[in-house]
DNA sequence: ATGAAAGCGCTAACAA
DNA sequence: TTGTTAGCGCTTTCAT
């Protein structure tokens, strides 16, 4: 082990081609074992050697390099409409957790709702300093749906021919009509998501179709429509309960919306579950620190996030892998009860 | 204009050369032109000429190539300890537009709570992919800390030698204390973050020295803390009902945290405010879809993530900037109220 | 006003 | 098992 030469300890900026110097090999040998190739190709010895070296010599390898010669950077990119969405933390973690066992960092994207800085992010990123893209409910730009785009998986979203992963929600929305149907419910009203979505419309759907075989016409049910605020959410549910008597239940898309609906009832001293059952969808924090705790739908959001990322992982290899639905569960807490006379 | 020879319509990667080729300049010219160093040192006509040619093909510039040459990738990363803390999307935007403006993209990291990815992602990002940093509530790896590391800013927190962007909680903490104080307050407990951080035990600081003014021992306060989820803010809430005799008022670190005071007490029966005032802390979406709605201290958080920016982008440039220390009010709703008898 | 040429730090054929 | 060499696509002197 030679001594280090004061330059090296300095700010200047540390290079391959030093940790070769260093060690007495040559820079691809650095390469090769620093890159976990060295197995079979170069001896241990030297190996050993060369991480020596590059420890004490402080080197990083220089990603931009890396991913101009390899056409790789090994990073994904997963673009949200909205990071604070709390749905979305553990899907994250997920995804986060696939993809550093495959040896891959994963940075995020906000969009904004499409109303952001979202595709111009996404469009700098995708040369050079990310592989590939999971758009988690959000759309992904028309630039990256042509031919010759990095490859990527949409999450709780569908697009012809391309690959995705999504939540059972047409079973999650019968799990909740049938909760409610066995409490008496018959006239079941809807707080819709105004941001549109496949996963919204397919709840929808179901919930459509289901009040049709009660015998009830769904276009007679009290439907409100809310973006994911919290005035938006209180001002629909307001909405919906200024005409209380047509309904004596309620299925939203999003426990926040179904929070705005509990916020609108307890400033209007209207109880729930007595006088209105309320279910929401997701299982996230904030239903269980609302009044009354929320009845809900959940699912295993890291699971979402994992297969997310394996499906990008798969594409970017080459691979191609099966499209995943995810199943969904009822949780019922005590928002909801028997159907008022 | 010369017709588009069918090979670069084809999937084939564009490249500068193509442009040039096209535009039958030289490489340098195209770089020069694109990258908007063209003004005084390239004709209108050949500058026309060459982005005609790029939109043409479709050209899209190589990030890591720039990257890898200029030296700066016109890219900062955004680290928080949990993207979903509803705290972090108006500063996270702030920070966006501010980037934005400044031809930067921000990527997010997630480091959840410094038990996850963060630092390897930060590691791995920095250099070729990331020109800096700012940390928003999370503590930096010490590799960045050291010379020779990129810039990066502190949001929320603060360490010797390092820039910094924060909230006057003093301030803030005080405007609580005098609300609580003028309805007759005097035993007042507090819901701490089980997450240490500087920005809280600034705030606790506040509220013990305002205490002893009042005549109070702080340590005869009842104090309880929580981390940020859902069963340990109830839970938390719990401890501190269990109590309830000790106190007439509690400020928490947060609202997400009021928010479980807030559920726990309607688990019991106990009604807010009028047998417990109940303060939040950052006027999160929250804090008006829960019942009742929380009295707690707003700031503008696009102007705090904005600010980071800037400071960060100052370093970048070699400039130096002052820290920010940004003004906080009070926002009174219906969680608080005259101390019982 | 434009072009030629060098080289950022790395990886991967290909040689030895 | 290791070294030599040739670029990846771009920016940037330095000539012209």
């Amino acid at each position: 082990m030679r001594p280090i030469p004061s330059s090296a300890r300095s700010s200047r900026k540390v290079t391959s081609v030093d940790v070769a110097r260093h060690a007495g090999v040559s820079q691809s040998t650095v390469s090769l074992v620093l890159s976990g190739k060295a197995p079979g190709r170069v001896s241990a010895a030297t190996a050993d050697a060369v991480r020596d070296a590059a420890r004490e010599l402080g080197y990083r390898p220089n990603a931009a390099a890396r991913a101009l010669r390899s056409g790789s950077a090994q990073a994904v990119g997963l673009v949200v409409s909205d990071v604070t969405h709390p749905f979305f933390g553990p899907t994250l973690r997920g995804a986060q957790r696939a993809a550093f066992d495959a040896g891959h960092v994963v940075v995020l994207i906000d969009d904004n709702y499409g109303a952001g800085w979202g595709d111009t992010t996404v469009e700098r990123l995708r040369e050079g300093a990310v592989d590939g893209f999971v758009f988690f409910a959000a759309d992904p730009p028309a630039s990256l749906r042509r031919p010759g785009a990095p490859p990527i998986v949409l999450v709780e979203s569908e697009r012809p021919r391309m690959p995705y992963v999504r939540l059972d929600v047409e079973t999650g929305t019968e799990l909740l009509l049938d909760h409610l149907t066995e409490l008496g419910h018959r006239r079941i009203g809807y707080v819709q998501s105004a941001v549109v979505g496949q996963t919204f419309t397919r709840r929808h759907d179901r919930w459509a179709q289901r009040l049709r075989t009660l015998g009830e016409d769904p276009a007679d049910q009290v439907v409100v429509s809310s973006l994911f605020n919290a005035d938006a959410a209180i001002a629909a549910g307001d909405a919906l309960l200024d005409q209380l008597d047509r309904l004596t239940a309620v299925i939203c898309d999003d426990d926040f919306l179904a929070s705005g609906v509990l916020a609108a009832a307890a400033r209007r001293g209207i109880a729930v579950p007595r006088e209105l059952s309320v279910c929401g969808f997701d299982d996230v924090a904030i239903s269980r620190l609302v009044t009354p705790p929320l009845t809900t739908i959940r699912f295993d959001a890291g699971d979402l996030g994992a297969a997310a990322f394996e499906l990008l992982l798969a594409r970017l290899q080459g691979r191609r892998a099966p499209n995943r639905v995810m199943p969904c569960e009822l949780r019922v807490r005590e928002s909801t009860g028997p159907a008022r006379a």
